[in-house]
DNA sequence: CCAAGTTTTTATACGCGTATAGAAAGTAGC
DNA sequence: GCTACTTTCTATACGCGTATAAAAACTTGG
């Protein structure tokens, strides 16, 4: 029965993903804003607010769609490198999408399309002998440094675009030697060591880490056996 | 000589910082907004904006006031557990403070009292015999996880204050068993099991990873570092 | 056909961070 | 004392997300 009650809708929640799409794809992340995606699909403000509860709402509807279009990564059979490798694709599926920060001040994952990653990753980390509860804590320990990564990773691309006067080399300028001798042994190299991609290391160590722990000895399954060496 | 040129200052940024710690602190996190301190300072909004460059740079000064206050904790002698200790501090510190999600959105730390932290982390890392590279790596890499886990608390804990409807509960309630039969088998309890605090068992996961992976078999994977060519 | 009820859309308004322009209040050189 | 110069502060304005209230456009029951 298509007839409901009430005064008809002009537009959809459909409408307003799809020409949010439109919209970042035509003009960038920053022209997302209520006002200017009402004028996109030609109704006011308060209207999209009829059919997203708010903008991030909207921004997860966008992730949603963003991640049901990933392509799942072939998967390792030996668990330590399966976790690894889902936990990368993740990290990628979520670094390519610029408004990704707004996102991740929500909670832990998900969006219905991403649940993928995390059953990924818990399924792996259980069929590495955790149990059941254990293995959705070492899920959300690796969102936790994947999010903090990603976010980082964010800012220090800002910081380069805006070129502002780099308050770490005024900081690092006036180290106490005395009180802080490691960081003044970088000295000026921090800005370097930091610009690094230390992600899939980070992970690698997490990974054998959390199964280590989980297993009370560190069965063998972590060490590196073969194909270990990707980077992203 | 304190006579300079120019129209005398009415304010100071130091008055600007006290200011806002007095209103934090009678008003609460949510009262601290330009417009609002201004009226505190007994000025414009925008003269505060010759005192700080902008709103997160306020934020950063706070933080930093705080830092200088806290606590530091006694460490061991053993490596691994003085990172582990000095992390601990660092997550403490901050998960404090209740507005420090707004500055989690800069960089890798840190405000110049803060220091002490990611000097304490690196030093540890040395004395476990990474090279200082390396414990640098180390030490931003415990960073993102710190990050990504304070960032992901507040926004549970925000969550939890709004009583919003539970979003999860909706995704966990139509899972599709099937593809995703993890996730069906933590069901209901998916909420119940992120609500622990996991802080502390992941970063001793990191922390041994790290470790492991710097040293024992860590020198295959220093292997690379002489054509260490990844972007960011 | 009309009143009641329901859903969607519009109008208006608030406070936010901050860009921009210019006024105000000093010092320094003549 | 006047002009130039510098620093600080004020006035105004923009676009943002979104709360609130009312209007509009339907269906339904009488």
């Amino acid at each position: 029965m298509p007839a409901r009650t009430g005064r008809p809708p002009k537009i959809s929640r459909a409408d307003i993903v799809s020409a949010a799409h439109r919209l970042i794809e035509a003009e960038g992340t920053e022209s997302l804003t209520m006002r200017r995606l009402a004028r996109e699909v030609g109704t006011t403000p308060m209207a999209l607010y009829h059919h997203v509860h708010d903008k991030e709402e909207l921004l997860l509807l966008l992730l949603d769609d963003y991640a049901a279009a990933m392509p799942r990564p072939e998967l390792p059979d030996e668990p330590g490198e399966r976790m690894a490798a889902a936990a990368i694709a993740m990290h990628e599926a979520l670094a390519g999408v610029p408004w990704i920060v707004d996102v991740l001040r929500a909670d832990d994952l998900l969006s219905v399309n991403a649940l993928w990653y995390p059953e990924t990753i818990i399924d792996a980390a259980v069929r590495a002998g955790l149990p059941l509860e254990r293995a959705v804590a070492a899920y959300r320990i690796i969102w936790h440094y994947t999010a903090g990564e990603i976010t980082a990773r964010a800012a220090a691309l800002r910081r380069r675009e805006e070129g502002r006067p780099t308050y770490r080399r005024q900081v690092f300028g006036a180290l106490d030697a005395e009180a802080l001798p490691r960081l003044a042994e970088v000295g000026g190299r921090w800005e370097e060591l930091t610009a690094r991609d230390t992600y899939g290391e980070g992970l690698r160590a997490l990974v054998a880490g959390l199964l280590i722990n989980g297993l009370a000895t560190g069965r063998s399954s972590v060490k590196r056996s073969g194909s270990d060496d990707q980077m992203d």
